[in-house]
DNA sequence: CGACAGACTTGGGTAGACGTAT
DNA sequence: ATACGTCTACCCAAGTCTGTCG
């Protein structure tokens, strides 16, 4: 365990070494051949293509989610949302190119987009040894660049790039869509490192924007993004011991929450029938919020992102109150965008106060108006610090998932199945906090076709299946009829057969199963970052099951302290 | 307090690496 | 050997939450 337990530090010192290359600048976009054109209105524009080759519009090309379109009309390719206005981008240019580009469905990529196409192409075609060469010099760049050292140990970055200009999408309805990410150079990037480390070079003609060494931060490098005005950081990658520590960490506050969380949900349920509309709407937001896992809800700057919400941030025009639905009493349906404009859609039945106050908070309002106008987030948090210390908002989601899943694998693992079996017991289970968390996904592009594929092998398998019953019938028959030796052990070898291939075809329908519950479920969020994984790594020793089979190499990696840590009989 | 900056976690999408079946 | 489907690494946006400043 020493490597998840060395010297304590300082109250908010995360390091005493720290040294590293910088970040890697990703490189400059190579002028287009002359003549590849583009064109503006019909007409072959060569110094209004500078424009765009300044700006590196054009990498905004394969940002074309439909790329089958693409293949069958050359038409513009940029995604929805990027046709007009060019307002986004006429910032960017000079007078004289705003007075000739007006409008974004006359501008005529064709070339420049084939262009690239081809380039893509060629580079896949290339020989084996040319692309080996081209992986090597990748791993030159990760080796050189991808690690730091901190506190003695080589660690591994987790983004060390610069992130190439490009034109920003955003997720959902996004107000700044199409404006112009800028590129990352040297003059813009703060490194941070140890003050006695080898500082890193900045590329050759360039300096620094300035290098710091603040050793109560965990980042190497930061820089301003200028569409939101935010900072970026250069950060490690989860199987450091830095971040290890953290997360481990995160969880077990999660856990003290579980000591405390009946007195919690006690108090709240007393805080519903609160003289105090405030002390209600806080009640009736953190029940929300431990009940069906909402994200705390911060307020957001309007019109500078897209419009989502969260707990504390729902509007009246979010919920709809049914006293009676479905055979169901109290049914509040929610149905608003939450994170990166995933839709939340619920319909649950609530404890009759809680609907009594929901019908109170909705009172006199308009559908824009906030559902619980007397809270914030930093209310809620400051309340419920005072009841756990390092309790916020979000530990309920991390508690909720992870107990969910010590729960479901409890109830769903039956210790007779074999290894398949249990594994989709655990992603059943995995499954369950998925749904409790809203993790979506789109339905793979693939998946029709894939389930297909599927069926028919368990249709072939499902035919093998007969043919070898019938072989083993006929096996006995003649065992009956000639009692020798040789028949009983044909007999043997028959029925041996016939059981591995029903025990293949369980697999291919546990497998199908799987498949199809998964359908429109992210499994990985919630993997990653909501669930002990220490409750896993217990059920693969309680059970048998080799860690491989529910962490990939990554993810071991990142859970490296609880695959030390855990026995089979921890309990979260 | 309330706005804002800063630091860190959480999130879905996707290109292409990878592994497997043919 | 190749085609094809799956998985992973990477991308970078979008949240949460804390601390500071006026």
């Amino acid at each position: 365990c020493s490597r998840w337990e060395e010297e304590k530090k300082e109250d908010g010192v995360k390091w005493m070494q720290l040294e590293h290359r910088g970040p890697y600048f990703v490189p400059l976009y190579e002028p287009l051949p002359e003549d590849v054109q583009f064109y503006y209105d019909g007409s072959p524009t060569l110094e209004l293509a500078l424009f765009f080759q300044r700006t590196g519009i054009w990498i905004s090309i394969p940002f074309s989610k439909d790329r089958h379109k693409q293949q069958l009309h050359v038409e513009l390719v940029l995604p929805p949302g990027f046709s007009q206005p060019l307002s986004p981008l006429s910032q960017e240019m000079t007078s004289e190119e705003q007075e000739i580009i007006k409008d974004l469905d006359k501008c005529d990529f064709r070339e420049i987009h084939k262009y690239f196409v081809d380039k893509n192409e060629a580079r896949k075609a290339l020989p084996k040894e040319e692309k080996q060469k081209l992986k090597e010099e990748a791993d030159k760049i990760q080796e050189e660049y991808g690690y730091c050292i901190l506190d003695g140990h080589r660690e591994k970055i987790g983004n060390f790039k610069t992130e190439p200009p490009g034109l920003f999408r955003g997720r959902g309805e996004h107000p700044k869509m199409g404006m112009l990410k800028k590129r990352i150079m040297p003059e813009d990037v703060i490194i941070n490192c140890s003050r006695d480390s080898k500082i890193p070079e900045p590329p050759e003609g360039h300096k620094w924007k300035e290098v710091r060494c603040d050793n109560t931060v965990t980042w190497l490098a930061s820089w301003t993004e200028n569409v939101q005005n935010t900072l970026k950081y250069i950060m490690l990658n989860p199987s450091s011991k830095l971040k290890g520590e953290k997360d481990w960490q995160k969880y077990e506050v999660a856990r003290r929450l579980k000591d405390v969380v009946h007195t919690i949900r006690a108090q709240y349920r007393r805080d519903w029938k609160s003289k105090e509309i405030k002390k209600q709407q806080r009640a009736v937001a953190l029940y929300f919020i431990d009940k069906l896992a909402l994200r705390a809800g911060n307020e957001k700057e309007e019109g500078e992102t897209a419009d989502t919400v969260g707990c504390c941030s729902l509007r009246v025009e979010h919920i709809q109150l049914h006293p009676q639905l479905d055979g169901q009493e109290h049914v509040v349906e929610l149905d608003f965008l939450g994170k990166d404009s995933i839709r939340y859609y619920n319909k649950v039945s609530v404890e009759k106060p809680v609907f009594r106050n929901l019908q109170l908070f909705m009172k006199n309002k308009d559908p824009a108006d906030d559902l619980f106008d007397q809270l914030t987030t930093t209310f809620l948090n400051k309340y419920l610090q005072h009841l756990m210390d390092g309790l916020t908002a979000k530990v309920f989601r991390t508690y909720n998932a992870s107990i969910t899943l010590q729960e479901q694998l409890k109830a769903l693992t039956n210790p007779e199945d074999n290894v398949a079996g249990k594994l989709l017991s655990y992603n059943r289970a995995n499954r369950a906090v998925a749904i409790l968390c809203n993790h979506q996904r789109s339905v793979p592009k693939t998946f029709a076709r894939s389930m297909e594929v599927l069926q028919e092998k368990i249709d072939a398998k499902k035919k093998q299946v007969e043919e070898a019953q019938e072989e083993v019938r006929k096996a006995e028959e003649e065992f009956k009829e000639t009692k020798d030796a040789k028949a009983e052990a044909n007999v043997e070898k028959k029925k041996k057969l016939l059981k591995r291939l029903e025990e293949q075809l369980a697999k291919l329908n546990i497998q199908a199963t799987d498949k199809e519950e998964n359908k429109q479920i992210a499994l990985g969020t919630s993997k990653l970052n909501y669930l002990d994984p220490r409750i896993s790594v217990a059920w693969c020793k309680k059970f048998g099951i080799p860690i491989e089979k529910i962490y990939n190499k990554t993810q071991r990696e990142k859970f490296a302290w609880a695959i030390d840590m855990a026995g089979e009989d921890f309990e979260f």
